[in-house]
DNA sequence: TGAAACATTGACGTTCGCGTTAACGTCTCT
DNA sequence: AGAGACGTTAACGCGAACGTCAATGTTTCA
């Protein structure tokens, strides 16, 4: 086991990584092979070693596949958004220049309002059918109600 | 076209049905299948015609597909429900005893409460993302902001 | 040191949700 | 009656998202 010189306790293999997550090793691989996780770090056998954030990131790609149904593809696109962000940040005292800085943050907002935008939407539609469903309890309720008193 | 004495206008062949709703032919007739939709009437050289009932549910499951992101399996058993509380209607006047009417009707309850918990938990999390993207968006807004002022 | 537990890379298999094609019957209109 | 539009079943195909071996290497612990 040859960390770096600093490392924590906190990698974990993928056995653990996916016990954690509700995944399945293979599901993790899978998901490296497709691009949605960039290849993690490895101990000296080979065997792969997940970081913090990159189980955050699992937890993040399950929530949206399960949540909001997104399909891999898509998932992706909003990773990689996500991806500029982490960039900017690591970029933040660099070279680069200020234009440059800009228009990637420009890029990752766009790209943000457009998600907010999208769950808005399925939201609006959720919440129809949250409320015919909560009118026909309501039904239920009220004749059940009727029908006790009426032996 | 030998429809029923008093049919009015409003059956529709498969074509235009699918046109309506915004499916194929295909799916139509994978989601009958599959038991999504029950068998439809047919005309009599066997041409299959969609009530306004049958356009409505195929509607209901494109949504719950589309804004859900359920599995065909699991809109069946939503589906399913709903065919109780269709039947509890149909026969509201019968001569089915009145106990036996109640149980039909709490049964039909639970299962649109549980509907309500599965999307109020959908909805939920949703908010949560939202609001994580929200955030984002601010600070992309002040780091705008303070790049334009800095030339 | 050796066995048990865990990992690695292939490669093939499976289920879901339809698309597509083939071969054929029906409806409608002139 | 005949042509063109529309429908029918049956069957094969396909991409997505993994499951499931199989053969092999690695860690750990007694």
């Amino acid at each position: 086991m040859t960390l770096e010189a600093g490392a924590t306790i906190s990698y974990l293999q993928i056995g653990e990584a996916a016990d954690r997550t509700g995944l399945t090793q293979r599901t993790l691989r899978y998901y490296e092979e497709k691009g949605l996780l960039k290849p993690p770090s490895r101990m000296d056998g080979g065997f792969r070693l997940y970081s913090g954030d990159d189980v955050e990131r699992i937890e993040r790609i399950k929530e949206m596949r399960d949540l909001l149904g997104f399909s891999l593809a898509e998932i992706k696109e909003m990773i990689e958004a996500d991806d500029v962000r982490l960039q900017v940040r690591a970029e933040w005292r660099s070279d680069a220049d200020a234009a440059e800085k800009a228009a990637r943050i420009l890029k990752a907002r766009e790209v943000t309002e457009a998600q907010l935008a999208l769950i808005d939407n399925k939201m609006g539609k959720m919440a129809e059918m949250r409320q015919t469903l909560a009118e026909r309890l309501e039904k239920y309720d009220t004749l059940l109600k009727q029908w006790s008193g009426q032996p």
